[in-house]
DNA sequence: ATCGAAAGTGAAAACCGTATTCGATAAGAC
DNA sequence: GTCTTATCGAATACGGTTTTCACTTTCGAT
């Protein structure tokens, strides 16, 4: 649990800077260990550790979405509105968009109060074949 | 993917048996690793690699129902509707409350549609503290 | 500009859940 | 009973993620 009054007080350094830049040049969904990768190809070497930090500060500060996969690896993305959404994800080619479902939002709501649940928050994400991918 | 035609011919195992009996007796997602605790001190003990394959033979037959949390580690539980549904589950106790959610599913096919998805599956699961957790 | 405290880095090693290996065991068909 | 084959389970491998810890860098204070 992050305190916004205790801010970390992030500083700005060459690794992360090279970490969400990968990340602007990619429209889909990539492991912490891909995006190593692609870094140690484009020069631009990072540790494999700090690629971890720093997606977890960006997934902290809600600037990427973070997809955990049915094998339990963490797939990241930049997210481009703010707010609360989803995803429609290929799972072939892994392109990603993001939807919005105020019904579902409604839906989950309505479903815990009627339930006495509180602190209510929930997992959506939708999977499919993409038209491109469908042929 | 399982074909039916090719059925595994399940056999009946003490070990299946008492991994069974322990999901009868719970009524909240467990890890395997638990389940595989708890069968020891109940002195039915089962070698923690049968409890995973057990486990998994289970979901295969859609007996149980899985579930990946955050951290990558996947939890259990019998699920007493066969069809599909989704899950109310307690933050701090782990209750488990099945739920159907006919509006999402139109929902998630419709924006799959939309977007000229094919194959469509979806997660949905919604989190929250439960009534006897709240005080 | 310089100093210093605290955040950041990263190679190596630890962790931890899960899958695989393989010789021993037991279920079910005959 | 006998044979075939699925199952068992201890040990081991595996793969993603986290921790450790000594070194480096940022950035506010001076």
């Amino acid at each position: 649990m992050s305190d916004a009054s205790t801010a970390p007080a992030r500083r700005q350094t060459r690794q992360r800077a090279a970490v969400a830049t990968a990340l602007e040049s990619l429209d889909d969904f990539r492991s912490a260990q891909e995006i190593h990768d692609q870094l140690r190809q484009s020069g631009e070497g990072v540790g494999l550790t700090t690629v971890y930090r720093a997606l977890q500060a960006l997934a902290a500060d809600g600037l990427v979405d973070v997809i955990v996969r049915g094998d339990g690896e963490a797939v990241y993305r930049r997210c481009s509105s703010r707010g609360h959404h989803h995803h429609l994800v290929c799972r072939s080619c892994r392109a990603a968009i993001e939807v919005e479902a105020p019904s579902v939002e409604e839906w989950a709501s309505r479903v815990a109060r009627q339930h006495g649940f509180t602190e209510v928050s929930h997992t959506v994400e939708v999977f499919g074949i993409c038209p491109d991918c469908a042929r």
